[in-house]
DNA sequence: TGTAGTGGCATGAAAACCCATTGTATCCCC
DNA sequence: GGGGATACAATGGGTTTTCATGCCACTACA
């Protein structure tokens, strides 16, 4: 593995009432120089209530690796069974959204439910990955330390809004 | 881990009213002989009221190096969540910031009020990172020995303030 | 013909960039 | 050893570019 780029930092921007939001600008530039796309990719998240976004490239990595896995037990089919699964899931339970020339997504309605999002979307680059967060949510839950709910607090202060 | 090169000294540097600091020359030259790039990844420091500092090639390498924690425990999903929030904790809470060709840097605001910055930036070589604290937030803290505060007060001094 | 989804354009704010000045340490020549 | 001259570091200010986002126009399908 061990990507080159990797995302971080963190954002909160506006979704609009067609579902759309500008995806931040240092996120879209480590997709651009991870490959050559223009789109991202949506699953849920497997142990938060978040969305999970990443770039083709990583998304065709990951499969790789999971076939590996398989390789290595071709014989155990309780690993197949699993291999099947956990490949469905990267697929079948990802969207592939384009961004356009300034930057926004449409938010696909089931990842939109899945993510629970609303009106705001918390941006938060998490190395290879970066999840998208309603705000709300993340500020609730008990899995999130506290220093790191300091960040979604700190820019919904920066917004204006207390929400 | 075992890194050639290490940042070391101490300098005290005035942050401007957009909130830019010169990073020291001596740190920058650390950061271009670890890597090529001329960015600088800015932390909340884990004990102390200050920032930590560091190159993007030292970010990659810290998260290699949880990643390859996790694998071992893939299983186990209290090992899980806790590699999700420390990948969490290095990414989100973190900014990549470029510094310009005068070696200048702008605080995120976030920072700033995390590193309680003001109008002086005291930064720290600490081998593998360094650190930037509030000069005055430095001289008080319990946990900083007597003769560490003189580097504080040398450089306050040489500059011809007390504050 | 209304409505919903998509793409492009315009705006205001903020960030990145560039240039100029100051101070300091170093070097060289006298 | 003294006195410039030079190079580099730090800092101040102004200008251009980019970003996020609201708005409008177009297409498609009902």
């Amino acid at each position: 593995m061990a990507l080159e780029h990797l995302f971080q930092g963190s954002a909160l921007n506006a979704v609009d009432v067609k579902g759309r939001v500008s995806v931040p600008a240092f996120l879209r530039s480590v997709i651009e120089r991870r490959g050559d796309a223009r789109t991202i990719v949506l699953a849920s998240h497997e142990s938060f209530p978040c969305l999970s976004a990443y770039d083709p490239a990583y998304a065709a990595l990951k499969h790789a690796k999971l076939e590996r896995l398989l390789e290595k037990e071709e014989t155990n089919p309780a690993a197949q069974l699993e291999y099947q699964q956990r490949n469905l899931m990267a697929f079948a339970a990802t969207e592939e959204v384009p961004y356009d020339s300034s930057g926004r997504i449409v938010l696909p309605p089931m990842m939109r439910r899945k993510g629970s999002l609303e009106e705001l979307a918390l941006f938060l680059g998490a190395g290879e990955t970066f999840q998208i967060w309603n705000p709300a949510v993340f500020l609730k839950d008990r899995n999130v330390p506290e220093n790191l709910k300091d960040i979604a607090r700190y820019r919904l202060e920066e917004r204006g809004s207390s929400a």
